[in-house]
DNA sequence: AAGTGGACCTGCTAGC
DNA sequence: TGCTAGCAGGTCCACT
């Protein structure tokens, strides 16, 4: 489910209403990704700094290192001063003095490790193979286009991998070929240097769209008020397969990319 | 080294 | 109505 703006907005949702609470309690549920990676007894005392996004992990920093959070494809945080008992698929609570943070994640696919540090054992390794933050000034069609250099796999793929650039998923990568007018089977490599820049411009507008709208809210994220996202109404091509494309009126197609459904318009995006 | 496919886990829906 | 196959926002890992 979440990508970047889901993140995001889970961040701006909960991070300044967290920030100075002393941890109380960290109840973990059933297994998720990884181990915890400490004894959630240690986190009692620990006060929580400011919550960070690097790509789509989350990084709540305590005295002693810190947690990283990842929603996976189904997680969402809630935080509330009294939450009900946690349901079957709540499976994770960090009870603080100001409210308590929860992770809901039916598939479990998402995380909370404990990292001694942002720079150490094991955040370095998870973080270290992202790619730049798409609004990072850095981020240009000339540095895509260099990243992209050699790579055989498609554009679609090669956004998705997250090693170029980090928060495209899979609702976002369909969207922002299409606004970038890219057949998204092309191979990466092939991209011109003009089409770098355009497809830089796309990933940084539709995700500065999605994040302007809440993120988008296919069946079940929520940010930590419980709020669901709207972009998914603005989707040009994702989850359209068979409707009429809005902007040249062709038929949106659906194929399989990496195991994964790519959507595009063949008018708009031609080979 | 880069590309591919499988793995993790649960829930919902379309179709028979 | 009930079952099943297929699909879902992510990404790590083993293998070629």
């Amino acid at each position: 489910m979440p990508e970047l703006p889901e993140v995001e907005v889970t961040r701006l949702s909960f991070a300044s209403r967290i920030a100075g609470a002393r941890v109380l309690e960290a109840r973990p549920g059933k297994p998720l990704r990884w181990p915890l990676g400490c004894d959630p007894a240690s986190l009692a005392g620990q006060t929580v700094g400011d919550t960070l996004r690097r790509g789509k992990y989350l990084w709540l920093p305590l005295e002693q290192g810190g947690l990283l959070m990842h929603l996976g494809m189904s997680g969402s945080l809630g935080f509330s001063a009294a939450p009900p008992p946690p349901g079957p698929h709540d499976h994770f609570d960090l009870v603080t003095t100001q409210g308590v943070l929860r992770l809901h994640d039916p598939r479990r696919f998402g995380a909370v490790l404990w990292s001694p540090g942002l720079d150490a054992t094991p955040a370095r390794e998870l973080l270290g193979r992202l790619g730049i933050e798409p609004f990072d000034a850095a981020f240009t069609g000339v540095l895509l286009h260099e990243r992209l250099r050699g790579r055989r796999v498609s554009i679609k793929q090669a956004l998705l991998a997250g090693d170029v650039v980090v928060g495209v998923g899979n609702i976002y990568a369909s969207e922002a070929l299409h606004a970038a007018a890219i057949d998204p089977r092309l191979a990466a490599g092939a991209l011109e240097r003009w089409r770098c820049e355009r497809l830089a411009a796309a990933v940084r507008d539709i995700l500065a769209r999605a994040l302007a709208a809440g993120g988008s809210t296919l069946r079940d994220f929520r940010d930590a008020h419980g709020h669901g996202g709207a972009f998914q109404q603005q989707a040009q091509v994702y989850g359209r397969e068979g409707e009429a494309c809005h902007r040249c009126g062709a038929v949106v197609l659906r194929i399989v990319q990496g195991q994964r459904s790519t959507y595009y318009c063949a008018g708009c995006q031609p080979p």
